[in-house]
DNA sequence: CGCTACGTTGAGAACAATCAACCCCGGTGG
DNA sequence: CCACCGGGGTTGATTGTTCTCAACGTAGCG
């Protein structure tokens, strides 16, 4: 599904209001202080919505792949991504995933250097490579913004490292529910029964283990009192000074 | 050590051309083409020879720590960096090891995000983050290019997540020491007997493994012809396509 | 009403960690 | 001069966490 479908969108995780949505679509934006477009005076959104396509996305329909030809760049605004990287036997190690207000699609290259693909029923903007860049030539301000944008993401990245190398299993699952935590709080979402939408093979090759193992921590997590398993993909924190201290390994 | 010791240069492993050094270090900058100073016209680059100031470290030195504030940015010019994360109990993650022409200090916070730390006698180039983030505004074009850089990062994080996350030792010192041969191509040096300046140690944390689980892969990849262990901390990468396909797990 | 995908649990295997010994080298001080 | 010391590297024996292989339960869907 490629086409911005209004009447799907009462599934989404984050409804986008109605009014005036067709016209003007960003200034209805409930995400958009959280990304590039939060920088941007009227002049300067007007000529982003010039540039801007929306698209819905399904389970498991996938948005990009590794080495094809990075055209566009894209911001979620409702659902979730997964994005990943594959080894030549079909291990998988995914590197992060996108939820509103999530901006993806920069490349030094001319390829995508991962793939990505929807978790849940998702909605994105999209933005022609070209026509964004000559925006951020205009605009300095944009460029200035998605600096400090990369620079986080590096600084997300560097702590995932830490994770993947030196974290044990249990550290490693306590950290990834304290983050989806954080990161639905900082959206404006519930952030303590906090939702996981991906399955524990997507969690497992989010941290660097295998499903069985995702599951086994959870039980043990859950067992020890940490964390509480709700129906619907919800995970209650039961005790998050508890998963705090393991996530950091104390 | 942090002030500028001409004296001292031949020692390092790039020696920066004395002519006209003290007056005008940039306009022999052998490495400037590779950083955020390539974009720069004669004008520009007097503005950034105006903030920048040089320095030295010997190896074990510290330059900065995690938490500190991040009041400086730095280009390595010679020697080697190593950058890391830790956690409460020590165990520690290397997160980059830094060559010239290689940036650093990029904060999206008031503080640095990891400590870096001198591998070998080094030699860098410091500029004070406000004064530089000045320039930026000033010069939009320097801010473009270090989005490039940022971007490239970026990628580089993902392909360490996947080697971390993913591959086995052997797959992870196969692809470290191509990685190196790689860089040091890239900076004008020799690539294959490929210098490894860093203690197994080191290497032990950058890729996620103990310091005996390195010295043994070593020994296993020598034993299986695919490198040679030569005197200086130098290895020859004897049967490269070889290493190529243990890196991608073939 | 099966079928499939996902999650959980168990038993055993494997890879890397841990604990330990030893070597080599360079520096230091008797 | 040389014995001693300490750090880094290598190798060996053993342990242990996580993976692998396998079975089974459950929920959603055709």
């Amino acid at each position: 599904m490629t086409s911005f479908d209004i009447e799907k969108m009462g599934q989404l995780q984050d409804p986008v209001p109605r009014d005036g949505y067709k016209l003007s679509p960003c200034g209805a934006c409930t995400v958009r202080h959280l990304t590039i477009c939060g920088a941007l005076d009227v002049e300067e959104l007007a000529q982003m919505s010039a540039i801007t396509s929306y698209m819905e996305l399904s389970p498991g329909d996938p948005l990009f792949g590794e080495a094809e030809p990075a055209d566009h760049l894209f911001n979620v605004t409702a659902g979730a991504i997964k994005v990943y990287k594959l080894l030549a036997d079909g291990r998988r190690q995914m590197t992060g995933f996108l939820f509103p207000g999530d901006f993806l699609g920069l490349a030094n290259q001319e390829t995508y250097a991962y793939s990505a693909e929807a978790v849940t029923h998702t909605a994105l903007c999209r933005f022609p490579r070209r026509k964004l860049e000559r925006l951020l030539q205009k605009y300095p301000k944009m460029e200035h913004r998605l600096l400090g944008m990369a620079s986080h993401e590096l600084a997300v990245a560097q702590e995932q490292m830490l994770l993947l190398g030196r974290k044990t299993a249990r550290e490693k699952v306590a950290s990834f529910l304290l983050m989806l935590s954080r990161r639905a709080t900082q959206r404006g979402q519930a952030g303590d029964p906090v939702s996981v939408p991906m399955s524990r093979n997507d969690i497992g090759d989010y941290l660097g283990l295998t499903t069985e193992t995702v599951s086994r921590t959870f039980t043990q997590l859950k067992q020890g009192g940490s964390i509480t398993l709700l129906p619907g993909g919800k995970v209650a924190l039961a005790d998050r000074a508890r998963l705090e201290d393991i996530a950091e390994g104390l």
